[in-house]
Order: C-alpha cells, then structure tokens, then sequence
DNA sequence: TTTTTATTTGCAACATTGTTGCAAAATTAC
DNA sequence: GTAATTTTGCAACAATGTTGCAAATAAAAA
C-alpha cells in the first residue's frame, strides 16, 4: 500500500494524468478510496471525513473523477450509489471494468473482484450488448 | 395479456393467494406492472397514475409486495429503485429470479430477459455465493 | 516571485425522495 | 348488518441531490 508519502505521491500524479487541478478535496477523497478495501457510497465521506469539505463539493468532485475515468458506479438495489477506484486502463473514454463485484451480506462491504471476470452471455436476437455488469452477493472471506 | 376483467380478476387472485385485502391502490399498481413491459420505479407511478393515490401509500404499497415476493428488485447505478413482478414460481420466502436483466441505453427501459438464466461464476477461494445479479446495457429490440 | 486568469469551493436556497405517527376510511371477519 | 383489523392520506419531518453565485484557491503568464 505504501508511506502516506508515497500515497500522496500517487495520488498527485493520478489527477495530473487526468488533467485535474491538484486541491486538497480531490486528494483527500482519492486517499479515502485508496485506505478503503471497499467501496464507498456518498455518505460515507461524510463520516470517514467529518465536516472537513462541503457536501456539494463531494458531489462533484465524485462526478468529476467518474467523467475523467477514475472511478466507477456499481449498481445497488438500493437508492444508495456506491463508487470505487478504477484500474489504471481506464481512461476518460473507455473502462476496462469487466470484473464481477461482490455484496457481503454479513458486513455490508462491497469490493470490486478484479481477478473475476464476467462471464459471456448469450442474450435473445434482437438486443445489442454494450456492457454487462455483475454483483455477486454472499458472505465475504474475512467475514467467513 | 387478455381484457380488462380478465387482468382485474387475475390481479384479484394472485392478492388473495397472497393474504393480502385487496384494494384500490394494490390493483392499480398491479395493473400498472402488468400493462408496462418493462420495470417501473417510483416516480413512475405518480406520472402513469397522476395523484390517484398518495406517494407514501405508493410506498407502502411496493414495499408489501417485495415482502410477499410479488415483485422483485433491479439493480441500477443512480438513485432509482426499479421494480418489476415476479414469476409465478416466487414465494414470500423464495424468490426464483434467475435471470438477467437489460438496460436499453437508447428508450432507458429495464427489462426482465425471462428466458436468459444468470450464467454461473467461479468465485475467488473465501467467498460464499448467495446470488448473482446481472444487468445487461445495451440497445433493446424495439429500439434496434 | 508577483500578477493575471481559470478553476474550484462553500454557502444559501431549493427540489426531490423517502420515513413516521396518527386519525379517518376501507376491507375483512363475524 | 356490526365489530375487528388493515390500509390509506395527511402532516410533519429527514435525508439526499441540485443550482447560482461570490470568495478562495490553483495554474499560467509575466
Ligand atoms: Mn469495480
Ligand atoms: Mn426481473
Ligand atoms: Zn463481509
Ligand atoms: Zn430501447
């Protein structure tokens, strides 16, 4: 994982990459993501972060990182919106996402799977398929 | 999809099978399900039915037929909840949804693909598999 | 480094969505 | 039919998300 240095290293040059201006709200939500082993929703940055930016700025800050291709959606049944960091082939026009993520029942977490892909599948003639995503949900390893 | 009197008396039934009174509102969000052919979500309602019913008794209304396996959840990737009904073979206590679910990027409909089973999926070594939803992006048959 | 320009942020105000308690209305049981 | 039970609508509130705009910050230019 690395020094909070080394983080920090990343970080900046991750949104330097991306052509993002370098403010301490972009680097703070991107450390977030990189101590989490999961992903997060929007509220959690109010409670891993306190009052220490403002709500709106976390929208669109989230909003920007998902435009840029730093991070992506993963679909709930809920009304809740979970993102988490993309791989490094991702770019602001083309996610590489095909992996499979995972809902723990037990502890709530959901983690991108990356070594697992998504299966192939055979859909009915007539539809194109331009993505298919998938969540498995079950109990996770360190809550097994 | 048969007359009129044959979706009340139809939607009547599957209420009583249910143990659940049978009522204005839970016909007409029935009747609503089983005229749309693709999944509904909540602000669907107040457009289709106009302010035939309170918002809260809509949500009331769903959440009682989730409960008794009427109709299940889609995932998505914003803040709306799709809903859409359950194959005969659902129960309260066992839902048999097996199957895979289309997003058309072009109408925004949500469909059930009845016919298409989720395919199965090797999980990493830890992980304890509940169940597998698949949502499906792309452009719909209609659409195409 | 200092100044200029462009971008980002925080606040206020508002819109939308979802929840709860409770009395009135409707449905079911008797 | 009446009584018991369930459902509904309303009001009030909580949570979530959006927009315009001025102040603060970051990047670019001098
Ligand atoms: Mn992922
Ligand atoms: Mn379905
Ligand atoms: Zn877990
Ligand atoms: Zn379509």
């Amino acid at each position: 994982m690395g020094t909070k240095q080394q983080i920090t290293e990343r970080i900046s040059a991750l949104l330097r990459d991306s052509k993002l201006s370098i403010t301490d709200t972009r680097v703070k939500i991107l450390e977030l993501f990189m101590r989490s082993n999961g992903a997060l929703e929007h509220s959690d940055f109010e409670k891993l972060a306190g009052k220490s930016f403002d709500r709106v700025t976390v929208y669109r800050t989230l909003q920007t990182f998902l435009e840029k291709g730093i991070i992506h959606k993963i679909p709930t049944t809920d009304t809740s919106v979970r993102y988490a960091v993309c791989k490094s082939e991702c770019t602001e026009h083309h996610h590489h996402d095909h992996h499979v993520h995972f809902k723990c029942e037990n502890c709530g977490a959901t983690t991108c799977l990356d070594e697992t892909d998504v299966p192939s599948i055979q859909l009915p003639k007539g539809y194109a398929m331009h993505n298919v995503e998938v969540v498995v949900n079950g109990v996770c390893k360190s809550c097994k």
